[in-house]
Formats: C-alpha cells, structure tokens, sequence
DNA sequence: GGACGTCACTCGTCCTTACGAGTTATGAGT
DNA sequence: ACTCATAACTCGTAAGGACGAGTGACGTCC
C-alpha cells in the first residue's frame, strides 16, 4: 500500500514516509516502529531497501534501534543542559568556576603524567612529547544524567615550586588562586570544537548514533600571556550546550563585518 | 587472500583491514582506495560485505566515497578557522563584531520575514509563531574557503521606531549602534550547540560525511536583560573552531565544582 | 510456585544477481 | 585537430534467499 513515489531512490522515499509518520504523530517520541517484516508489508519493497530507509533515519538521529527488540523514535526535546563557562572572583581573591551545573564526580579523579600531544602542545606553546600532569575526571548531572568528561593538564613548568606539583589533582578554581598567589594576573580563553566522538567517549560518555560531541578547550594565561594551564571538557552534543558572556572590549577600531 | 577473522562481523574485520592499511601508509591522504570490485578479490568476500564496509570507514570520516569516481583517503589536517567571538567599542561609540576572520559574503543578504520558531522564540523570550525580520548571510573565508550560514532575526518589537524597520539587513555592529544610541545598554550572551546537519546546511556548507556543524547564537539584551537580536552561525566543525574570552566576574561566592 | 527450556519474534550478517547512474578514456567521425 | 559517441570503468540501488544472534513470553517440568 501506501503508493510512494515522489523524490529521489525508493528507500529514500521509504525512509520519507517513515519520517512524515513519526514527525505526524502516528509514532509518538518513544514508542517502537514497525518491525521489518511490517513496513516490507505496508510499502511492498524488500528487506533491503526497508533496512537502507531504517540506516538512513538511524544516521539521521530520528530513530534507535536496537538488536532482538525493534526500532524506537528517539525521545526529543529531552533535558538540555546549558554548561555556563564563567569564572566569578569575590572580593576576598577567591575564585570560582560557575558552570550553572552541580556537577558530580561520577568516579575517583584519575591523575597521572602524560606527554604533550600535537594539539594539546599547540595550545600551551609547548613542543610535542613534554611531560605533564593529567587529572581526569568523570562528572554527572544528577539534575539531568548528563555526562561530561573533565581534563586538566598541568605542564610541569606551571606546577614547578608551587602546591600544583604535589596535588595535581586540585581543583581548576583552586589552581586559579595558587597561581593568582604566585603573583600572576590571570586570562581565559576558551576554544568549542565539535566531531564525532572517539570509541572510548561513546561509551564513557553514553553517546547515542549520529551524535557529535562539543570539545571546549580552556587555556588559563598568567602574566606575560604565558600559557599555565589546560582544561578539555568533552559532553556528548545531545544533552548540552556550552554559554559564554561577551564582554565588549575597548579597542582601536579595526574593520566590521557581516 | 589476506585471511582475516579476528573480532566480530566480516564487514568488522574488512573494515579495519581496510583502517589498517590507511593508518600504515598504504593508502596516503588523498589516494584512492581499491575500486569495490579489488576489494572483493583482495578479501575474498562478497560486494555487500566491502560495501558494508567501506560505509563503516564512511561514518567514522575516514574517507570519503564519490560516485563514479571510486573511495578516496580523507586529508587530514586540513587548515581549521578559529572564529574568535568578540566584539569591540571604540572610545567614539562604535561597535564591531571581530571573529579573526575576513569573511566574505558569498551571495546577497537574504531578507525575509519570519516567525518565531521553538528554538528562537525560546530564546527571544517571545511566544511561538510571533513576527520577526530575518536576514541570512552566506559568507565565506577566502584564505582558507572554510564556509558559514549566518542570520540575525530582529523581533518587531525592537526595531519598530529605529532604522532597523526599513533595513532589516543591517549588520549586527551597526545594530548595536541603533540599540545604544535608542538607549540600551548593550550585553550579550552566546550558546554553542553541536549536531549533524541537515541536508540543506550540508549543500550550503559543502559539509563532508560524518561532520558535525558548530551552531553558535548570540543573544542582545538591553536594559532590562531584554532581549532585542538573535545571531545565529553555523559552520562546518571540520573546518572551524569558534573561541571566546572569558573574563572573571565580580560575584558573591557560590559553590566550586570540579 | 518457581526454575528452566523452548519458541516466536526482533534485528544483524552474508551471499547472489541484476540493473541504473555518474565519470573518464578511447576512438571514430568530421 | 577538434567533436562527439561509445565503452569501460566507478559506485548506487534493488531484489531474493539464508542463517545467526539477542530478547521476551510462554509453557512445561520439578
């Protein structure tokens, strides 16, 4: 049934109609698709082609499927944590990361040393192969059940003649205030990335099909704009957005654009 | 040939026979892959499998398949624009919107009249379906042909009684302006999400398999933390990464997190 | 009543065959 | 020498069949 026809190859056009039925409401957010044996019934193609259409909705993100149960629309507009990235200071000099997010540790912080890798080694104008300090963590959102995965690198430069080298597994807010102390004036800057997430992200971060992850990168300067400090947050795009303020800065006029 | 059985499906282990060879040299960047037909031959297995496959290497962004034409090792390393989201004020008042990158607009602004979606109505702190002017931007970078779809959207509260009325296609450094000058004071606020695009960004950005898009939107507020203007940027992850600076704020101390 | 095996149902994998569609090289014709 | 049709490649789509593997419910057996 179902007399298809219009666009491009038949499975594109199985996969349409499949679409148009979740996106009209036949099948609600969560509820189970037909089976394959089904939809090769209502639209008279083989098995193949409904499996194309099936792939195709799958990489779309519009559907889960999963081996001996069925296929299921993927549940929409579910919780979307908004990671705010500030940085507060009270007058007393004592810092705080103020993520809007009550994160929790989701297992023991994992500290060990590591080497500079190409892009991590850019970022903190190190060469490739430095020894460093790594500290990763694994947070939750109980709020929500997002996770996200924390990084802070400490080159051995920074933590040299300061508490950093023995406890690299201070907290960023923390390692702010001992290089505040050391008599730096900090700056931030912070880099979003987006791809597709690694194997090992996929699971420790639960990632479902077609998901990207959000890769921010935040790089804490003393003075001199010498790079002391690196932290990687990771989260899987699907549970969160990023947020920053702008601040408009005093400068010489340069050229405006689009 | 080349007996392969370790891990799980056949399509599995052709598939990282197939990584292997890319990641041991065999095949560099931007070399063509064996035709399906070699591939048959070279495994030993039937055309779904290798195509099976090879639309593994696919999803993970590890080559890039062009019909008639044959598979083709992805480069890597290409050259990544970081859009810096900043904005600046000269003593004299005069706003501009500075992302490191000469953009060049690829096409004439679009000028529409819109209505709010979900997302953006959200945003605006405006009910779904309210008017809006729109104005879409197709811009380009020359030095590196990375591409970004960007879009202001002005309710019609805020321009109704300035230029902005009559010139929808303003641009947002020249709006700030007419908001200051109309009385604001100007803050903004950014959100960064990630996910794959949808067929229409995919041609406009010319966005490759397996390649999330960055979708930034920076939000205007006034007086009042009203807010008057949406942007929106959206670019290929592949070919951009967009930065910010963070400045610590004053603030009474609330909690640390990791 | 509870434990366990079977069975029916789901999707996953793999094969064979066939034809369509885009690309490029070859060669005949002008 | 140039133009253009053809042929020989490439990947894309579609059908059919067969079996394996995960899941859950049902029914039997203890």
């Amino acid at each position: 049934m179902s007399e298809i026809q219009r666009p491009g190859a038949l499975y594109q056009q199985v996969a349409a109609a499949i679409r148009d039925a979740i996106l009209a409401g036949e099948f609600p957010p969560g509820a189970s698709l037909p089976s394959e044996a089904q939809l090769i019934q209502r639209y008279g193609v083989s098995r193949p082609t409904v499996r194309n259409a099936v792939s195709a909705l799958r990489a779309e993100g519009l559907i889960d499927v999963q081996h001996g149960k069925g296929s299921f629309v993927r549940a929409t507009g579910q919780p979307v944590v908004t990671v705010e990235r500030r940085i507060t200071r009270t007058a007393a000099g004592r810092f705080a990361t103020h993520d809007g997010v009550e994160w929790e540790q989701a297992e023991e912080p994992s500290v060990h040393r590591t080497e500079t890798t190409a892009a991590t080694g850019r970022a903190l104008g190190l060469g490739e192969g430095e020894e460093m300090f790594g500290c990763d963590r694994l947070l939750t959102d109980p709020a929500t059940g997002a996770r996200a995965l924390h990084r802070v690198l400490i080159p051995l430069a920074t933590a040299e003649g300061t508490p950093l080298a023995q406890a690299p597994d201070t907290e960023p807010a923390a390692a702010y205030e001992l290089l505040t102390a050391a008599g730096h004036t900090l700056t931030w800057t912070e880099t979003v990335q987006a791809r597709m997430p690694l194997p090992d992200e996929r699971t420790a971060l639960q990632i479902p099909d077609a998901t990207p992850i959000l890769h921010t990168t935040r790089i804490t300067r003393g003075t001199d704009d010498q790079p002391l400090l690196l932290e990687e947050l990771r989260i899987s795009a699907d549970r969160a957005q990023v947020a920053y303020r702008i601040t408009a800065e005093k400068a010489p006029a340069r050229r405006a654009h689009a």
